[in-house]
DNA sequence: GTTTTTGGTTATTGAGGATAACTATTTTCC
DNA sequence: GGAAAATAGTTATCCTCAATAACCAAAAAC
């Protein structure tokens, strides 16, 4: 059924797509239960960890530009999730904490990601899980002007 | 400037994300150049190693759905890098198989991507890099019901 | 104090991937 | 042999992402 891959089988970037994806699909309907997207997931937890951040900062953090992120984090606001204040020391900024409500949600999201995780380590074995971090870690800084 | 990424930094989906999403930005403009996206270097090259496959295969094969694959391909057929022939034992099917000119044309994108891999290898050192396939064809069948 | 840069916004576009519904052929199976 | 189910391909449509251009207000640079 399966037709012969040829060098494809060994090709770095092909491999990480494919991989990507299935592992995005293992997680996926644990986030999307809570309505959450991946990226999401992802802005909520920056937040928590640097309440206060701006939008900008928190968006380029996650390779998000500017112009998309304004109407994922008006959906969280809007959702309650995620408090938006004017900055006093620097007015044309909006600094963004978590809510209660946000907290609570992101819980439960680190709850189902870690449930998640322990399924990949599972189906990877640990030790291979924790040696791949690090090496993708450098893979996301190729092409980028280190 | 870069916020604290939390348990992010070693989140395996969202370090394959950041690294694919390198990656491909370091392989993208030499494809470009040839004005082929990746999925058309992938099926180039999946037609070039299995000649006469039909089109369902042949998508299935990369993960690509039958129904996005028709433009996808008839774009091919148009530009004059694919033959699609319809098959004799199965009226149903069109089997593909590389022109003259795709062929030459999937000579010179192994040469761009053989390019863009020894970049990546050497950003990563070749050992790591190699040791880094095994496990990533691992994760592309979490979540699959092997 | 004018120029430049930065934080945020709007509007718009294009690519990728997903669903539904359909035709024509082949296969299954009673 | 013939009805029913499965398969190969197609069209049309939709939705989510990511990218571009143009803009305002405020701050920083010079």
């Amino acid at each position: 059924m399966a037709l012969d891959l040829g060098p494809l089988d060994s090709h770095m970037g092909y491999l990480l797509r494919r991989a990507q994806l299935a592992v995005f699909a293992d997680i996926l309907p644990s986030l999307a239960e809570h309505d959450v997207s991946p990226a999401d997931y992802a802005v909520l937890t920056v937040i928590d960890r640097n309440p206060g951040a701006g939008q900008s900062q928190v968006a380029e953090t996650l390779g998000i530009q500017k112009t998309n992120f304004v109407p994922l984090i008006r959906r969280m606001e809007a959702r309650g999730l995620v408090l938006r204040t004017p900055s006093a020391r620097d007015r044309r900024s909006v600094a963004l904490t978590l809510t209660d409500e946000g907290s609570a949600l992101l819980g439960r999201l680190h709850a189902a990601a870690q449930a998640h995780i322990d399924r990949v380590r599972g189906h990877l074995g640990a030790a291979q899980y924790d040696a791949l971090l690090e090496p993708l870690q450098r893979l996301a800084s190729v092409s980028r002007p280190s």
